[in-house]
DNA sequence: AACCCGGGGAC
DNA sequence: GTCCCAGGGTT
């Protein structure tokens, strides 16, 4: 589908939006800076992120790290700590490397343009017309999920969203529309109206500013659309974790890459197939410990993910014997650690719940 | 093109 | 439960 519009046709319409904008939009702290380092810093903070989820962190990371170059020489360990909890970690780590490659590549300016920004870690066509638009003026289209949806109803586009090649037609669709000059605002207008107005389920559309140029609105079919495939289906997964520790310290482990929560610390997991409670003494028997006490077994804690719902169960054992305790650690790349100091680290959710509710055993 | 990667909130 | 959120990287 190709469709004939130009600019200049659209102006009314992208007129009153921009009006709306102007008039409606909430005040958010990364609204009040062109700043490309906290446009950015807001911009992958956001990414699959409700704002509502995102404030706190943003505030946390700028009060840290006020300038790309403090981000960029801080230590990895303590990006993952101010981000725990905000999920798809490879943000976090990808920033970094974002952060330094800006340093070393671009002498600590961020590039200006959308063919440049996209060629960084972690900046894809979203985020680089984002950026490129509120920071640069450059009339290019910022397409997320609102953005999706808002256009897909505007002009009553039922491609699948699921499929990569979608993408294309809302970006050139974009690009036909976006007025020369205010192409920030009307990025963020376009996203604004599918936060607040346009909604997947029940969209305002008695409040909606363009209702009147709306194909989905005048056909009702805005419950029709966007029209999305992708299905996630869930594996269900059993972790036995072993909270081992001897005197004042725990071991703990950094999770490596090809999983879940790459980068953050946990402890020495035995992951089963399904339910199985004892799986934790056939196993201390194979390390020929006996001198060992279980303090503490925990019930089933439930967490979900996108892709996989985690079965986590966490056995608290006191380890009598030093050699024992040293030797395991050796043998699995595991770390001695300080119990005291374990909230320095950055941990999952889960782990993060068991920590505050039942660790240590009183 | 298909799959992987978190956590939370609205309904 | 289902859906979606200011998506991007890897294979």
């Amino acid at each position: 589908m190709k469709l004939k519009i130009k600019e200049k046709e659209w102006l009314p319409m992208t007129q009153e939006l921009l009006n709306w904008y102007k008039l409606n939009h909430r005040e958010l702290p990364w609204r009040s800076s062109k700043e490309a380092y906290k446009v950015w810093l807001s911009e992958i903070i956001l990414q699959q992120t409700r704002v509502a989820q995102g404030m706190s962190y943003y505030l946390r990371f700028c009060q840290n790290y006020a300038t790309l170059a403090d981000f960029a020489k801080a230590p990895l360990d303590d990006i993952l700590k101010l981000w725990q909890g905000l999920g798809y970690y490879s943000r976090a780590r990808n920033m970094h490397k974002c952060a330094n490659q800006i340093i070393s590549e671009f002498d600590g300016a961020f590039p200006q343009s959308y063919s440049e920004l996209i060629k960084l870690i972690g900046i894809g066509k979203y985020t680089a017309g984002a950026i490129a638009s509120i920071c640069f003026d450059e009339a290019v289209p910022a397409i997320d999920g609102n953005a999706f949806r808002v256009y897909s109803r505007l002009f009553h586009i039922s491609e699948d969203i699921s499929k990569a090649s979608t993408f294309k037609t809302f970006f050139e669709l974009g690009q036909e529309i976006i007025p020369n000059d205010q192409s920030g605002d009307f990025n963020q207008a376009i996203m604004e109206l599918g936060a607040t107005i346009c909604l997947p389920k029940n969209p305002k559309c008695e409040d909606c500013p363009i209702q009147h140029y709306c194909v989905a609105r005048a056909k009702k079919a805005q419950q029709a659309l966007p029209v999305k495939s992708k299905k996630v289906k869930v594996s269900q997964r059993y972790f036995n974790y072993l909270v081992l520790i001897h005197d004042s310290q725990v071991l703990i482990r950094q999770r490596g890459p090809k999983d879940i929560w790459q980068g953050l610390y946990d402890f020495p997991l035995i992951e089963t197939k399904n339910h199985t409670k004892n799986r934790i003494f056939e196993f201390l028997n194979e390390q020929k410990w006996k001198d060992f006490e279980v303090l503490h077994r925990t019930e089933e804690y439930k967490h979900i993910l996108t892709h996989q719902r985690l079965h986590i169960y966490f056995d608290v054992i006191e380890v009598r014997n030093w050699q024992d305790f040293k030797v395991f650690c050796q043998d699995n790349e595991l770390e001695r650690h300080e119990i005291s100091e374990l909230e320095t680290l950055a941990v999952p959710k889960p782990i993060e719940r068991f920590l505050q509710d039942e660790f240590p055993i009183q």
